[in-house]
DNA sequence: GGTGGACGATAACATATGTTATTAAGTCAG
DNA sequence: CTGACTTAATAACATATGTTATCGTCCACC
């Protein structure tokens, strides 16, 4: 949810290997909890194989946020930075390979990347690109049914849709899994006489 | 949007009063468009006066993302920072008083600031709370009815229910304003027999 | 080889929300 | 004052979505 700019800015990939060692690597069943609800973040998450999710639950329902794949980090990020309980869980959905940085080392490694050049404007973009994601999602709802967003899911996001239970994607979207049947079979319906 | 830390950060203010000169005060009408969509945008735009909305037009219908008051900074966040498109407008829903600082020197105040001892922690901070907003509007379309968000809208924030028009709140809301009328009436309702 | 649980499809019915049209009140320029 | 415009409420009907229940399939486990 923070710093996975390995891909985007490969002149922090130093700053990244300099903290490798302590780092603890994990490797953990599907249904592993990595953060409990209610519980202050520890730790930023680095995802090497598997896929994660992160959400709360609402009067014993499940509601899901977001979901996370390969070499993306993962924190709630209000906890982490605010030291405040987690509104949030976060857990395993297949079994994972994951890498755990105590915060500690975490924020001094924001220190010593502050001192690099244009800096400033790395870090504007790195949250420009985490802000404009949540400001996307919540677009797609004031603007799209939950058919658009499924279908959008399908065109934008096809390996969320693959390899991520049905219930998850329902509740991520917002509706039941008995409607999420329905669109899907509307689709299906929609394509056969091509 | 960035940067309204002026209560948040009070050590912070000196930086802000340095960069006075360069803001252009103007005094506007209501409905006036402060950046279009599709627009690059060029200021951060600080409100002294008046009430402002972020907004964007879909198939002709415009869709609002965010209300902004008194003491609060707009700005096309995403277009702002890397230099793309807005897919938002931002318009004054009353007349207003609003303080223009162009891009550059933003950029130049940035820097300087992070020059400041803690600046990382307060900056962290600053986007911690930018994004808590979005992921909390994003989870209350998930979690949420629209009645429960109006409902939320009355407790919480009172003075968007009391200065903007209906049809902005609905659009806000994502629901028709015939439905928005209903939720009002059916509130009404409850109270009647107290 | 069975058995219980997780997952997904479907049906029938209830409720929420959208669409369109009509009416009324408030505002503002002439 | 009057007419045009904006805003809001309401009704009648159409559609989308939720709720509950049932059934079938797949798969881990004894």
């Amino acid at each position: 949810m923070l710093f996975h700019f390995s891909n985007r800015f490969p002149q922090l990939n130093a700053f990244w290997d300099k903290y490798l060692p302590f780092q603890k690597r994990m490797d953990v069943p599907a249904k592993t909890i990595l953060l409990e609800e209610g519980k202050i973040s520890q730790n930023y998450i680095f995802i090497e194989k598997g896929c994660v999710r992160l959400f709360f639950n609402n009067n014993g329902e499940e509601k899901t946020v977001q979901f996370f794949f390969e070499n993306e980090g993962v924190t709630s990020f209000d906890s982490f930075v605010n030291n405040i309980p987690s509104q949030c869980a976060i857990e395993t959905i297949e079994p994972a390979v994951i890498y755990m940085l105590p915060k500690q080392y975490a924020i001094q490694m924001i220190e010593e990347l502050m001192l690099e050049r244009d800096f400033a404007q790395m870090m504007l973009q790195m949250f420009a690109l985490r802000q404009t994601h949540y400001v996307n999602e919540f677009i797609s709802f004031i603007r799209d049914t939950p058919e658009q967003r499924y279908q959008n899911l399908l065109k934008e996001r096809p390996h969320i849709v693959q390899r991520v239970p049905q219930h998850y994607i329902a509740s991520y979207l917002g509706v039941t899994t008995v409607h999420l049947s329905r669109i899907k079979s509307k689709i299906a319906k929609g394509k056969t006489h091509f």
